[in-house]
DNA sequence: TCGATTTCTGAAATCGATTTCAGAACTAGG
DNA sequence: CCTAGTTCTGAAATCGATTTCAGAAATCGA
């Protein structure tokens, strides 16, 4: 019966400003303010500051609700990453952020941990919210996702890889071939007994799983294809760094190099070994990916991969800005990666004892 | 004169499905179909189904801005960290943003690089996006800022502080006292030469700066007040651990326990003590704040203070989303820490030479 | 079976800014 | 001083979803 109002729903007790306000004081129409705001160039001098005047007197603030309706521009990004407790991510989402924030532009930030069902639903999530453009991570990504993006009609990147299929551009360093790099490195160091560390149980984490190839066709191009035991296959953390590298010597004693596919393995598995009293590098060298801060402040400090990540933020960004303007934007960019060699690697020992012959 | 169409402004293709456009195909007003979307129980079941397979069957979604602008509601929250690189923050928003995904809202994120300048603009930039609440960290804002969120009359909570000025609730740990109670835990292990190194470099870091506070104050109760030379003021680096912990040895070498505002520091700290061939916890013990996920894998494991940095992203996602609601919130949140004693700290060895007494 | 409720549905107004279109004001040339 | 041409400004339509209001349909009791 009586339908006495809860609580007041709206929390704004003043009933916020519009530009129908600012007409009125500055005694001018709407379509005058909504031009000196948006082309203030073909608004007479005089008029527009007496206008600018009010605007300010009045704090006033466009209701980007009823821009964005009329406009159909959000001026805002998405950006989806596995999580945000990597370092990795946060540094890129970070730079990605700054340079959209300098081009007036905001950033909607979701998280997948990992789960590709969980990636297309935020993503639809965030398509509902209207954004402009959408910044993803890695190359695997489902049908369905692509054909929202699609249907959508948002222009898209994917980050942290060089290439992605789908017609998906990508901005990234090329992770098969940076460890590859790394295992051709240590080939050349004189090792042929290697072990990986692998983090590959999520199954959407592409990039560890490029990783790994590179790691198992450099070795198999050298002759000396890694056996299953030889890999183990871990979660990320520093935890499963340690218990692998345990197993992993446990198994193959006689093991020189570990190659780990990211850093925070590589330190676990550093940590395990210093508790195993195996020295490294002397009796094994260890390498990581990614190069963290701490790696180079190990002791002794972590052979790794430098990921650029601020500059694939920033990429993403610049590449995001001129899709939605309309500037012609570049296929895919595979930005350079840096192999960055510190102590923890260095020769066998063994490589004197017995000489660089491959019997056993 | 002849005005070409430059280039079509509309990235969208098709023309977007409207809700007009499936009210047609299911033979009903859009009203019926809003209804459907909005208030599922108050239409007839069977016409419900229907409306909801055509609503699938075009791949419905409604416009937000639209949405927005009617409702006034954007279902949308702002939050503005002082860099994502610090896995504590990371930890949080991913946190934050997990709870407000299940509750159908989505998260804006920013970062102000702790500048109050920044911090202020990115608010605006925020506020301007009709945001539906805000959350902030740390105790000091500007007058300016919090002039600004009344004025908007945004919801508001800051973060990782117990407590905060200006009549914003906070959610978050004493950080003053954390270091106080680790403090004394020192002091109850026989410790009586102590040094600081505190990351208060940032102006407006005020948790670091009320950790500081918290050694002081127990060591002066305890008779032992810091001198300035004891404490070293910091960036947030583990170089600058380093170098702060050779500092502090070097001016002072009968220092027995370190105390560190952060486990960055601390980490750095304990690798330069390791270096100048100063044993842990035996000669030196070291505490750090935070309890990274490196604290416990550290060799020796550090001792720390554990911040429950999900729990504080989850309450405050909570306490926004009741604000919104107009349901009842508590007016601040004191969450629990925890001291985690681990092996870097110790009686200390000088403390059977010399025994407890003060004098030198 | 008829009238009185109750339950549902649709037409139309609304949210606030933008932009087209046309007309007003002003400038310049004759 | 008048007309043609320019430059500005305002009225009104528009974006798409929500929601009020009133009327249609269905349900119930007598």
């Amino acid at each position: 019966m009586d339908k006495k109002p809860v609580i007041a729903p709206k929390s704004r007790q003043q009933p916020r400003v519009k530009i129908e306000d600012v007409a009125r004081k500055a005694d001018v129409s709407p379509a005058t303010v909504s031009r000196v705001l948006n082309h203030p160039d073909i608004v007479r001098p005089e008029l527009r500051d007496r206008v600018m005047r009010h605007i300010n007197d009045l704090a006033y603030t466009r209701d980007s609700a009823a821009r964005a309706l009329k406009s159909g521009r959000m001026r805002t990004i998405g950006v989806i990453v596995p999580t945000l407790a990597l370092g990795i991510f946060a540094e890129g989402v970070e730079a990605l952020q700054n340079r959209l924030s300098e081009s007036g532009y905001t950033l909607f930030i979701a998280n997948s941990q990992y789960d590709q069902r969980r990636e297309f639903q935020e993503l639809r999530s965030l398509i509902e919210r209207g954004i402009d453009g959408i910044v993803l991570v890695g190359a695997s990504h489902g049908r369905e996702l692509r054909s929202l993006i699609e249907q959508a009609g948002v222009p898209v990147i994917t980050t942290y890889v060089a290439k992605a299929g789908g017609g998906i551009p990508a901005i990234g360093i090329d992770n098969e071939s940076a460890t590859r790099e790394m295992t051709e490195y240590l080939l050349r160091l004189g090792h042929t007994r290697f072990g990986a560390i692998a983090n590959v149980v999520a199954a959407s984490n592409d990039r560890s799983r490029a990783r790994l190839e590179g790691i198992q066709r450099a070795l198999s191009d050298a002759g000396l294809p890694l056996k299953p035991s030889q890999i183990v296959k871990a979660d990320y953390s520093l935890a499963q760094g340690r218990s692998a590298l345990r197993q992993l010597v446990t198994d193959h004693p006689d093991t020189t190099a570990v190659i780990c596919t990211t850093d925070t393995l590589a330190i676990g598995a550093m940590a395990e070994a210093r508790k195993m009293g195996l020295a490294v590098p002397a009796t094994l060298s260890i390498t990581g990916f990614d190069d963290v801060e701490l790696a180079a402040q190990m002791d002794p400090p972590l052979t790794t991969v430098s990921v650029p990540a601020a500059e694939i933020g920033r990429g993403a960004a610049d590449y995001l800005i001129n899709a939605i303007a309309g500037s012609p934007v570049p296929k895919s960019v595979a930005l350079p990666y840096r192999l960055v060699m510190r102590s923890s690697s260095a020769p066998p020992r063994s490589g004197a004892r017995r000489g660089r012959s491959r019997d056993h």
